[in-house]
DNA sequence: CATATTCTTGACAAAGTTGGTAGACTTTAT
DNA sequence: ATAAAGTCTACCAACTTTGTCAAGAATATG
């Protein structure tokens, strides 16, 4: 897993959400300092990973889908950046085959690191972050 | 950390040296299935980064600079892929900021799996590997 | 010494990713 | 009507990735 400004304004802009309720793009803009155009971007694609709902027309805007405290981190972070896996070798929901293949006992350390990050980012929530 | 191709191919190379003692570019490359060229380059980093040493001529070839035992895979990852944390803004050995820089909760986190990462490879050696 | 073998070095390039921007369009409150 | 939002498609510059190419330097062997 390596974490894209991308992923780290979708974050932001996920916590923002959890402490307003809601938003509106320019105001979640200037106060977490995301590119306008870029946060566009970000919260449609948020909204098509069904993690945002939004309003459009004056007094519009942006709140999460669902209870802050059931949107984990893995969930933000595999939708945008794919696999926490640290090789896709070892990824479970991005398995590709890799150089690595040929190599167990490299493998195993590799999927311990998964293991890890995958068990700490299921189990913390945008609301463990507010 | 994300783990590129050229670094899972240092690995497969750095691991192969300790099995074999010495070898030479065209054994590692059909032995280990690393493109010839390629793995030339790779080598050269490998002897740049003090981790190989190198003999021309016939009857040249590669072997590791250090004992096994003394090769992290940290140092290795770290001198092809850069940092192991998952953001450069919770790296200690390539900090830079970031979007997330706002949100000491959210670096927490991933400042938790950095550290996991880091003592996971720091302590697994290409002897561990062999 | 000649030659073949092997590593050395620097350049190059196609494809993919990252970090955005631009602008036209749609919906809706007033 | 109009203005204030979100929607959607396309585009772009810079960088990274995954290699390739070719000429050069060192050296073991005969």
């Amino acid at each position: 897993m390596k974490l894209t400004h991308k992923t780290e304004y979708a974050i932001l802009a996920l916590i923002h959400l959890a402490r307003e309720g809601e938003s509106q793009t320019e105001s979640i803009s200037k106060e977490c300092d995301i590119p306008f155009k870029f946060l566009q971007q970000i919260l449609r694609e948020l909204r098509l990973k069904q993690l945002v709902t939004s309003v459009r027309g004056p007094n519009g805007g942006f709140k999460l889908k669902r209870p802050a405290n059931k949107i984990s981190l893995a969930e933000v972070v595999r939708a945008f950046d794919g696999p926490l896996a640290p090789t896709s070798a070892v990824s479970v929901y991005f398995y590709e085959p890799g150089p690595l293949e040929a190599e167990p006992k490299t493998l195993r350390v590799f999927k311990e690191v998964r293991d890890f990050v995958s068990k700490k980012l299921e189990k913390t929530t945008i609301f463990d972050l507010v």
